[in-house]
DNA sequence: TCTAGCTTAACGATCGTTCGTGAAGGTTGG
DNA sequence: CCAACCTTCACGAACGATCGTTAAGCTAGA
């Protein structure tokens, strides 16, 4: 468990940086929103760079329990690919739109990062790729996804999902359910999903 | 024309804002980039906020020029929907790709305008979705493209052609003719572009 | 007594901006 | 023709403010 003046300040921390980016914001003010002076800051994290470091990791850590779980309910790695790529879409989409602060500061503060740690977090973001990639290569070796573009199409689904944290509000006319409906079906849509008739097609009218 | 020493200037404070975030980049690293002093810079802009909004301003400018290029090669607004949007598509994936410094900056740096100046390129910004929105519209209407969710298909292409000018790179495997008869493809089966078969089908086999 | 948690105060550096100056060149009035 | 004047473009120096960071010390609980 992390002490409360911690969460105070990591979720402090998240704000201004969403806000104003990370260049324009002042630790001063993350402090500030903390409740607390500007030196007990550095009694938690070092500096401004150690600040976005925590941040970056904790958003990553977040976003892999968010996909492992709905990986999960599906059936995990024996799923079949269709429901494989649509609970990380699923996953994805809602994060993005939970988590709107943590994830615009996951895409967008990447260039922030000093090179080593930069390193750290490009391998990280390397196997969030693969959270796609795979499913989608899995259906297409199974048959089931036609797309003669699977890279293409991919980074198109990632965009997608991604880009709903610039642009959902809760208070809009989109629920966050019916969304992520909509975007499974798109990205199932977009790597040309048909599944497979069986030969022995049961129950047809 | 615009004076030299101004096209410096631009150019250098591009480089800048796209490699630092505007927040992080520093005047007189821009006046030195473009070869003048800091005062020299104060001569054609009156501060940081006015360099981003000309650096804006003059990117907008140059993206709906490239559109509305590409969409007079196809026959401009008589043309098919799937032609238009296809126009819209390969214009964006190229400008994305030819112009990331500058696509990145009218993508990430929004919120760096002051609300005053946000707000005109808002309308420029919603200008350039209705080059996207008009003609999946027309297609829907006309039966040609089926998806069921023609707001969210379109956010999905929108961001697919966003996402390019933060990956692709010249000297990598895919060349740029490529990507963007990709992305087209792509576009048109994310909307479910089926066209509609003619009543006397000629020269069938 | 020791330490975790926090304080105020201050450091030097860099920030965006402003000021005063002046060289170069064209324009105008006599 | 010449002198006065204006505009353009550029410079170095300095402004006050804010930046990230550090130092030294206080306080309460174990």
């Amino acid at each position: 468990m992390r002490p409360a003046g911690q969460n105070a300040l990591l979720e402090a921390a998240r704000q201004e940086f969403a806000e104003r980016g990370f260049g324009s914001a002042s630790i001063r003010n993350i402090a500030a929103r903390a409740g607390m002076s500007l030196s007990a800051m550095y009694h938690y994290y070092s500096g401004k760079q150690e600040l976005l470091h925590a941040l970056l990791d904790e958003g990553m850590d977040r976003y892999f329990a968010s996909v492992d779980a709905e990986l999960q309910a599906v059936g995990g790695v024996d799923a079949a690919p269709a429901d494989r790529l649509g609970a990380v879409v699923a996953a994805t989409t809602r994060f993005r739109a939970e988590h709107a602060a943590r994830s615009n500061i996951l895409l967008l503060e990447e260039r922030s990062l000093e090179p080593e740690r930069l390193e750290r977090y490009s391998r990280r973001q390397a196997d969030a790729t693969s959270l796609f990639r795979d499913p989608i290569e899995a259906g297409i070796t199974a048959g089931e996804f036609h797309t003669p573009y699977p890279d293409e199409a991919r980074r198109g689904v990632i965009a997608m999902c991604n880009a709903v944290a610039q642009w959902w509000r809760a208070d809009g006319p989109l629920t966050l359910d019916a969304l992520v409906d909509r975007h499974v079906e798109l990205a199932l849509t977009l790597v040309e999903y048909r599944p497979r008739r069986s030969f022995a097609a049961r129950g047809r009218a």
